[in-house]
DNA sequence: TTTGATGTACGAATTGTTTCGTAATCAAAT
DNA sequence: ATTTGATTACGAAACAATTCGTACATCAAA
């Protein structure tokens, strides 16, 4: 089965796919002042790389007004699925429990999250 | 605290570096043989990323024979937890449960698998 | 109707990664 | 000694991602 739209988006392209996925659409503009605030980047790279991922048919723009507007295209939980699966292989030699005790290990989990993924768990191994 | 050692190896760097991790020391053609059974390349394109992993400062080599010898330099479960942190960040806007849920959705662990990760957890709340 | 602000388009420079051809080196076998 | 085969060294091409300067279009306000 041949995809068409790449679902391996570059680093760049993911930091604008999280903003569009969050928000619906936005202009170049939104975007740009989105990732300002933690990168340095002039506005026509901003601009340059949501069209060329327009191209690549990551991204949909309606060009109706003089502002155009973007959308995301590709699916949010089928990219990060293709990325997670990807870092499995490529990272952790495809074992997915590795994986998750190296992400959890990390203080990045709080007790709220910690407790999400036991339930989560446990509706697993029900079935 | 500055890390002058490149945390973020390339991908193609990663494929060698696993093998590095596993097997402790290998020459290029030992790394080539086991590239080879997933991908077509060429010997010395092997070779040149090997170079350029040890100038970088990845790999490490003994040169005192004909034939070189390498050492991953750089630690496995830094690497890959630097990895999967920034995974969190760039594609999980910061969740780490949703990553760990997507990784455990997606490759259907196995019962035990499941088992291993649940005790983990457990331990996790417990501090 | 001119000016300024805000936009898009486009091309090109820069940087990093991957690939490989060719030459040089060395050791072992003849 | 010479040949053969395996190795490293090196340079450059091919490719991809990122960055940005400049030109041009549009619109609204002066």
């Amino acid at each position: 089965m041949s995809q068409s739209t790449p679902l391996k988006p570059t680093e760049s392209e993911l930091e604008i796919l999280q903003i569009l996925w969050e928000k619906g659409q936005c202009t170049v503009r939104e975007v740009h002042e989105i990732l300002e605030k933690n990168k340095e980047a002039g506005y026509t790279t901003t601009l340059k790389l949501m069209q060329i991922m327009a191209e690549k048919g990551l991204v949909i723009r309606n060009t109706s007004s003089k502002t155009h507007i973007y959308r995301a295209l590709v699916n949010q939980e089928k990219t990060q699925q293709h990325l997670v699966s990807k870092m499995i292989d490529n990272v952790f030699n495809g074992s997915a429990a590795r994986l998750v005790m190296q992400a959890l290990g990390n203080h990045s989990a709080s007790k709220d999250e910690i407790d999400s993924i036991k339930k989560y768990l446990d509706n697993l191994s029900d079935k």
